[in-house]
DNA sequence: TTCTTAATCCGAAACGTTTCGGATCGCTCT
DNA sequence: AGAGCGATCCGAAACGTTTCGGATTAAGAA
């Protein structure tokens, strides 16, 4: 391993220079800078991570820590969290340390690496209003990022979907359609995302003058496919009053609501409209659904670019306040959706 | 953050006594040790692992590094595979940090891996034959431990389930029920328990002296259902050869026959039989299948405790030779599988 | 000439740990 | 009494960085 000393050897450049040429202080020669640039890549030089940790308190390893039993959604969804975090912070030259606890540790763990002092940073998926990993970081000035707004009161960097937004598009969307008795199956009605879909879903109800019905919305745990098919099939055994359309917290519910309707002998979209929140699985295509899916579209993949940045500035002290970004969905219509009209 | 000088200061004892004792060295004497201990606990101490790696060489970081397009198998694998090591590495305070690397880019990323010198050691799942990866780790005299065996001469520790053994079971339960044509659908045909169980087949089609027959097998990168679905479909279409038995490289695979063999019209166990190897992933429950899959079982879950056991005694300076470890799988005869005469 | 100033450079300390090579002390054995 | 030994302890160096506080030089200002 070639260390600072090799290179200030060989130009007989002191060890202080060459750090600070190669760290872009300015108070070093170009010509010299060049010289021990070039000698760096000649010797293959890379900076020892934990020596530099030692000095800076900066170690170059972000976390994320994740319930055994994979919380509100499904491995699929983690994993592509996962995959994306892991190469957007390698683009920083930061390592991606996956911790799995069981769900009742949760807390020791994250105490535990806060006294370790070991992670640079950490990043909360889907966070709780009242979420004790937050107020545990945030006590102890740990940096971390929110994927998802929480209602705490503590200041960190949050990056969100606009929930609202999507929601209340969606909604629109369907009433214009005619739609009165709209269904929405989304996922655990205690998290962000889901309170402030269902503002958004009564807000547009309110504005049409249609009563909020509490029958028609389903809250599951875990956003699955299971979640779609006995949602619906529950809300369709009920008679006369059986939803014309769904909305749908992502794909697989959506998914699980198309074998429901299969099952129970109705059209897509001539019987029922269905449109969905889309996170842009690889897995559930939503244009390769049979009739293609209607949806709100916010690629999970595109969060993780956000995500990292803000925790990086966050890391390097920029102001919290500055430190929030709010991405809209795309609204794509096909054909699941249909006019109410049709159905008589 | 306290650190040794405090537990010095306090107990005005020299560093290097308070070091040895935490240690566990012997020449330090056992009340003084004890004394240490408690100081340590008081002031809760934790060591900080960069200091430590500086000195020692170990990070106390081990990694993964996994293809983009997630290679031979899936999304919900893969995150079996991560979460179990995780927890696994967790108990011996090591971090599991986790890359994602376009796949091209695989022997670049290990390169940059090692020249950085961070890691304590590797796993890699399902070596190819001649594999770079291994290759390259060994060259650089990294630790590494093989889920599946490499046939390269480069010695490391290998962890195996015994895949000719698990092959040669599910055909013996077959032809024993009386099956002559027997289909074969399993994954890439370069990887290592692919050519394990290939020659497991042949060997036992050999044995009851039936031959080969190359139309019988198929090879897919991919294990998935669809690869089930397409192939046993192709198998049947071709008329009076059709096999009359299928064996699974997993139960996903499985999955795609039953599904298959449902728009076919054929029963399983009267008309086909079908037992496929299990990973037990909790979301394709061989019990749960209609009827139950019968299985060769090997949880994949149970993997991670060995893996990380090996790389550690490996890291530790273990001869490599008492390094190696295969599980034998479980066989459970379950409702898929039936006895040829019933079909006449 | 002398004083400033800017541009470059560098020595040495510090981060927290491990470890090498003794040092000290009290015993036991000749 | 002196040597030898085991049990305990410790000082100081080392790991590879960063950074503080100057030092040196040359050019320009007075």
């Amino acid at each position: 391993m070639t260390t600072l000393k090799d290179i200030s050897r060989k130009l007989s450049i002191s060890v202080t220079t060459v750090s600070r040429a190669l760290n872009g202080y300015s108070d070093v020669n170009e010509e010299t800078r060049k010289r021990i640039l070039q000698a760096a890549v000649e010797l293959n030089y890379r900076p020892n991570q934990f020596a530099r940790k030692l000095v800076t308190g900066r170690s170059g390893l972000a976390a994320m820590v994740l319930p055994d039993d994979f919380g509100i959604t499904t491995r699929e969804i983690w994993f592509e969290i996962l995959a994306g975090l892991s190469v957007e912070f390698a683009k920083h030259d930061i390592d991606f340390v996956l911790k799995v606890s069981p769900t009742d540790q949760i807390t020791a763990t994250y105490q535990r690496l806060i006294e370790r002092n070991a992670m640079d940073g950490f990043v909360i998926i889907a966070p709780l209003p009242e979420d004790e990993r937050v107020s545990l970081l945030a006590r102890n000035d740990v940096p971390l990022v929110l994927h998802g707004r929480s209602e705490q009161i503590v200041e960190c960097p949050v990056f969100d979907i606009d929930n609202y937004e999507l929601m209340l598009q969606a909604m629109q969307h369907l009433l214009e359609l005619g739609h009165r008795r709209i269904a929405f199956i989304g996922g655990p009605a205690n998290h962000g995302f889901m309170i402030d879909r269902t503002r958004a879903y009564k807000d547009a109800l309110a504005g049409r003058g249609i009563p909020f019905n509490p029958d028609y919305v389903a809250c599951g745990k875990r956003m699955t496919e299971a979640l779609g098919t006995v949602n619906s099939i529950r809300m369709c055994g009920s008679g006369s009053a059986e939803p014309t359309a769904f909305i749908c917290g992502n794909t697989m519910i959506a998914k699980g609501i198309y074998s429901a309707m299969q099952v129970l002998g109705r059209n897509i979209p001539e019987d029922v409209s269905v449109v969905a929140h889309d996170d842009a699985l690889p897995e559930y295509r939503a244009v390769d659904f049979r009739p293609a899916l209607t949806v709100t579209r916010a690629p999970l993949r595109d969060s993780s670019r956000p995500l990292v940045e803000l925790l990086l500035r966050r890391i390097r002290g920029e102001p919290v306040e500055s430190l929030t970004e709010i991405q809209e969905a795309e609204f794509l219509v096909r054909a699941s959706t249909n006019s109410i009209k049709s159905i008589s």
